[in-house]
DNA sequence: TAAGCATATTATCTTAAATCAATTCGAACA
DNA sequence: TGTTCGAATTGATTTAAGATAATATGCTTA
């Protein structure tokens, strides 16, 4: 298995094979977990980063009136928390939503690693920089944007990512999260997120099965989403490669 | 004027006064910033870091349709953007929302003086951190609360960081954001944000004025708006405090 | 292969918040 | 000391999305 966090680092700083062993070193010994297991939980003391290997999963919080609200998705080489043991407790929960495979380091060997390889440190900021954009579009979809739009935009970020990582052919895509789980992120409801996705589909722009999503149209999702790929900080642009055709 | 800055990072990190005096040097030569002036813009080259010393900002979006959203409030003593020269452009603004003093801080010094102190890289990634809790506290806010429960969640949320910087004296508290910047930054209308603060004005809960708060009932605040401090990862709970009466 | 269960789908009805439209208020200033 | 202009307020109407409910579909597994 290609490592996705070597292949995710490289898209933000200069890797050498000193570097990649570096990292494969710490990140020896991954835990598996079930879809639905909770790597930790709100309230619990902080542990290790995790990296995750395989899987999605995904950063959430449970309202006192039972509703969720998913905060984040962790795909395949998606750090999470580096020098979050500067906190004491979680103030969400961290969750499989598929079978994932995840690599614990601990603060002390992350330091140590981005201490000799300073590329790595400037990857794991750049990275983190990156992720506080993402949260900050979240916001700006769910302020401002309509459903569609804001569906239309999750899409377009997803794809983007898991592109980095191999996860799409073409127009294809592997993305395992049902509706219920995109509704939670969205702050929709499940039924809603239903006839949005009739509709993006009538539109002819993009469909979704259970386990993957079919670009149809990538500049007309682009198009309803108000996609602007700047936040996503990539060395290169992509929209254009969302395209099936082109290569 | 007590280094707003300096008493932040304090609540975060044990600092010495050669730690405060290191950065005080730092920040010498602040800049002054008239309201609504751009600190930088969205597609800038990325800059030095800012710090704000008085006055209060925003990070803020203008989507096609010429809808804002404010993605974060930034007041006396935040500090944005540790690391962003690894970021090529901006992807968002920086505003003043009212006259504002700011330094800026080069990559160089900042870096030069975490180096040198030791618990001032810990008080930095820190408040880098308890950020980015604030950030998904907001997308919890847009996606799973009620308008009532968003404005009294926002509510709390400042007079808490504000408490910290002495912007609050009893259930009192210097804040100077118009409805129109509370409706941009919690997705609503200004209409309709007019409306909430009746209710809550009427419901004996808080009551906004022209630059100021006054929180009549901090607990029943913090009920309506489903809030829990944890978030904010203070060294001491302080919901109790929010009570006028208590010292 | 049938049962069970989560997920998906569709229709109907309701509601929270947006939109539209006037005023009113109040600080800045000429 | 009246004028001006942005901000605040209130009412009437519309609408996007939620709530509810009734199937349908399709994996798992017993």
């Amino acid at each position: 298995m290609l490592d996705p966090f070597v292949q995710k680092l490289r898209g933000l700083a200069e890797l050498t094979a000193i570097d990649a062993a570096a990292l494969e070193r710490i990140m020896s010994h991954p835990h598996r977990y079930a879809a639905r297991q909770d790597l930790i939980r709100e309230g619990d003391e902080t542990g290790p980063m995790f990296v995750i290997l395989d899987g999605w999963a995904c950063r959430y919080k449970i309202l006192p009136s039972g509703t969720r609200q998913i905060m984040a998705f962790l795909m395949p080489g998606d750090a999470c928390d580096l020098h979050i043991k500067l906190l004491a407790k979680m103030d969400h929960g961290i969750q499989a939503l598929t079978p994932a495979v995840v690599a614990r380091v601990s603060q002390d060997d992350m330091h140590a690693v981005m201490q000799n390889h300073r590329s790595i440190a400037l990857a794991m900021y750049s990275a983190q920089l990156v992720d506080e954009a993402i949260m900050r579009a979240w916001i700006v979809s769910m302020g401002r944007r309509s459903s569609i739009e804001r569906v239309a935009h999750l899409m377009c970020e997803l794809y983007l990512r898991g592109r980095t990582i191999g996860l799409t052919q073409d127009g294809e895509f592997a993305m395992p999260l049902s509706q219920i789980v995109l509704a939670d992120a969205l702050g929709m409801t499940p039924v809603h997120i239903n006839r949005v996705l009739r509709e993006l589909r009538l539109d002819g722009a993009m469909s979704l099965t259970r386990g993957s999503v079919t670009i149809s149209d990538p500049h007309k999702l682009a198009r309803i989403a108000g996609f602007d790929e700047n936040y996503l900080h990539r060395r290169t642009r992509h929209i254009a490669e969302m395209t099936p055709q082109a290569r």
